[in-house]
DNA sequence: CGTCACATGGCAACCGGTTGCCAAAATTTG
DNA sequence: CAAATTTTGGCAACCGGTTGCCATGTGACG
């Protein structure tokens, strides 16, 4: 009978391959990750010895010598969210473009876990991408101390960030409310710590302002579908017309209440998210939202980390550091569940 | 003028909190992760001086001399596929229980790409959690000499995996149908190289045969809201009284099409789907669908994956391993996208 | 009180690469 | 053709931990 295989292949270290092709071991290093610093038939041979042994460097002994991993964190409040999902993949392309390894981390919409996360992750990466960090600020430079920082739809003064642009969008949002009548609208807000949701009351607000419109805001809401009934139903107490939620998930929360209490969207309410997420087009009536590109929102984030680990980059100096804050487009998409302003306000 | 803040501040090693304690690096060592080794007196002050120095071991140095780096992979063909969030979410809550680093890769649903991918994380982590793998068994049979593997919805000889118990949920959905009055359905079949496409088309067959209804199978459809209406309209033409598609995405876009069609669900045509994505309650009508609990088993799988990776665990032997095929649950959800079998077939 | 087992700490080798420095060899320059 | 450079390879230290082994100290036991 044959024996028992062995229980895991040896893989080959670079002594091994330094023996077998007959130079020392910092000459096979140097094949690998030196080019310019070794003949070129000699590294043509090592590289060959190299392949018939199947060796490739390991990761972690390099990362230990260079003291770069290879390595970057992204961490999102919730993975399950459908938004952060472009932000994900885009990232993960980017970083696997990079030759870079991308470690997710869930911090479950709360910041002390998000603290934790990072503290955790710190030592086995070479930074971090935080996608609409509920940290406060402070801590957030605590972080970025430690490592390379870039954060996504959060800015921080002094901090590297890739943002939607709020402003535009907001503007946009409240311009397609004007030209359909409406003479104000609510905003149903999300959590306090969401600064993004700060940065969409403040656009919308604004807009309101110069177009003469006038913006209420309710909440804060915990952006689920569960909170839907609660913002519907304050909403059509209140009379409003037309209402701007926090993001898509409530938005659809809010559009099946409405729909349980034989509400017509939009002719008698007008529903406007921001997202654009997954199922946005297909709930009832399809969403008008607010789109942003989070697919490139993640790879930018992704590549600005990747310039910043680069040796050579050295972390927030005293003078200017290059424009840190860069600001991604932000479109309307109009669907069905925004239209005219009805004649007289709703009663339920 | 004050001198610029030194650019990152350099980390105490396991020397410097050696020294600061008056004990040898070993002890200090041991005190983190071999508490028993170690006097308790000693260990309490090695550890407050560590506190104090904010010390912490480096994983990296750990990772080299152990061989453990802590670390797992887990591979999805698309994060961005609502289906995959919540594998994701199980996987990373049970990595971070465990004390484990979670590795995210997206294989773009392309079989080569999910070969590199592993290939170059290989090195790079302790072992990996596939999910709906596309590959080939023989290449996962590799992959898995070569590290530890366990797999999600698929199943290869020989190879651990946590599988979703489709044999029942096909034959819930058959009963459900049938029990309507049904006498035959449609199923709209995804790519070729999925595993639980494949095994819930045998399901449905047997089940199909089981209780006198006849089964017949289109496609392949990528399985994407854009292969809707190709898939809608050969429906339409064949018809037939209830669909059942490959999975929610491809249901809620034929959902999609037959309203544009104007054809009435599920009055004239029943539509059943796989997964219970976000939005199958919110499509419209909301969708009747198996759900699988993907959060249970991206943790199992991760835990699973846990115990082989800790030391003395031996991989596949020759003798039988221990029962590596863990099957969960299924559950038909049903909404209102079924119903009653038509009087007559659909005319459209 | 002698012997022995056990608890505890330190030494030093090791994990698998990287890199500064030196020297031999090859090439260029005067 | 000698001197000055440049190219190329090797040596050895180092990155920051872990761990097998040995030495010492302590308490238990006969």
């Amino acid at each position: 009978m044959s024996p028992p295989p062995p229980p895991r292949k040896r893989r080959a270290t670079i002594t091994t391959v330094a023996e077998a092709a007959g130079v020392a071991p910092s000459t096979v290093s140097r094949a690998f990750s030196n080019p310019g610093r070794v003949n070129h038939v000699t590294r043509e041979h090592v590289l060959e010895v190299a392949a018939r042994l199947g060796y490739s460097p390991d990761p972690t002994a390099r990362a230990l010598g260079t003291g770069r991993t290879g390595t970057v964190a992204l961490v999102v409040p919730d993975i399950t969210n459908p938004y952060f999902a472009g932000v994900v993949k885009g990232a993960e392309r980017a970083a696997a473009e990079a030759r870079l390894t991308l470690v997710i981390g869930d911090s479950q919409e709360s910041p002390a876990q998000e603290e934790r996360l990072v503290e955790r992750l710190g030592r086995a990466v070479d930074g971090f991408v935080i996608m609409a960090s509920r940290m406060p600020d402070e801590a957030l430079r605590r972080a970025a101390e430690l490592n390379p920082l870039v954060l996504v739809n959060r800015a921080v003064p002094g901090l590297t960030s890739v943002v939607a642009d709020f402003a535009s969008g907001t503007r946009q949002i409240v311009t397609h409310l004007a030209s359909h009548g409406h003479r104000s609208f609510v905003f149903l807000g999300g959590p306090a710590e969401s600064w993004s949701g700060a940065q969409r009351w403040i656009g919308l607000r604004t807009a309101a302002e110069e177009l003469g419109l006038s913006a209420t805001r309710f909440g804060p809401y915990t952006p689920t579908m569960a909170s839907g009934p609660a913002a519907a139903d304050a909403l059509l107490t209140s009379g409003a017309t037309a209402v701007v939620a926090h993001n898509d998930v409530l938005a659809i929360g809010v559009l099946r209440r409405l729909e349980e209490r034989g509400v017509r969207v939009p002719e008698q309410l007008s529903v406007v998210g921001f997202d654009d997420i997954f199922g946005a087009d297909f709930c009832h009536p399809p969403l008008t939202t607010l789109a942003e590109r989070t697919t490139e929102a993640g790879g930018r984030a992704v590549e600005t980390l990747a310039a910043l680990t680069r040796p050579g980059a050295v972390p927030a100096s005293p003078e200017a550091p290059p424009a840190p804050v860069r600001v991604l487009p932000t479109q309307l998409v109009v669907r069905h569940s925004s239209g005219p302003a009805p004649r007289r306000e709703v009663t339920p």
